[in-house]
DNA sequence: GTCTTTGCAAACCATTTGCATATTC
DNA sequence: GAATATGCAAATGGTTTGCAAAGAC
């Protein structure tokens, strides 16, 4: 069986993207992770982030076209991106009642959601 | 001024986001404005929907890692993508109530929203 | 006729893959 | 010790760019 050993490298990039405040792109992922784990190869990162998608331990999140990677397991969660330091973070609260089976006009079957929230994040807005 | 020439590419390739029903993908606008147009460059299509982006006649999607483009001036929308046939529809309905300004949790003003339904599109639910 | 736009081919750049070496179990 | 994972470098594939020829005005 592949993919069940434990490595270094992947506990380290799993912990990155555990300890992050909201879904990361792959070069913050990389650079994060080579604090902690110098000579750590870009390959390997592409790889493990790819693993660990499998494994259900993490997901990607598209956004404005670049492909991020935040931890599973953290519930119904949207997304803010805020227009000034273009940080993503995690948001806790939805904005959106809609529950699965939901029918929409035309037709369409409604299962699940994602919404993002653009604006400004509260340091940006504080400044 | 540059950017300013009607030409057969750059009317062909707006008609075919302006008939769309939903977003295309480049390959999608590819191969439909070659069906008017055969002979188009592939480098032609990427610079008009730079081009139109930059004139707002069109805007970039980003859904499951893809960048779609859609005719502008369509009001304020969403986007719905059969998890079935992976296609992208248009919704006229909203199931959001955002003023812009509202202050979320934490201390996140927001500017606009965005929001994607996943489902059975009504011919699959049909099917 | 001048300036812009196009198509082709080459250049780019992020991501993936092949392979020898290092690591896990 | 056998099998898996890593790092490097080469390959890939989508997007962009340089340039000579075609087209718009």
């Amino acid at each position: 069986m592949t993919g069940t050993r434990s490595t270094r490298q992947r506990d380290v990039i799993a912990q990155v993207l555990g300890r992050a405040p909201g879904p990361l792109a792959v070069a913050e992922v990389f650079e994060r992770a080579q604090d902690d784990l110098p000579g750590l190869g870009i390959a390997t990162v592409y790889r493990t982030l790819k693993l660990l998608t499998e494994q259900g331990r993490i997901h990607p999140v598209t956004l404005d076209g670049e492909t991020l990677y935040e931890a599973a397991g953290k519930g119904h969660h949207h997304h803010f991106s805020c227009n000034q330091c273009g940080r993503v973070f995690t948001l806790h609260t939805c904005p959106v009642t809609l529950p699965s089976g939901t029918v929409y006009p035309g037709g369409f079957v409604v299962e699940a959601h994602e919404v993002t929230l653009y604006g400004q994040c509260p340091e940006c807005a504080a400044g």
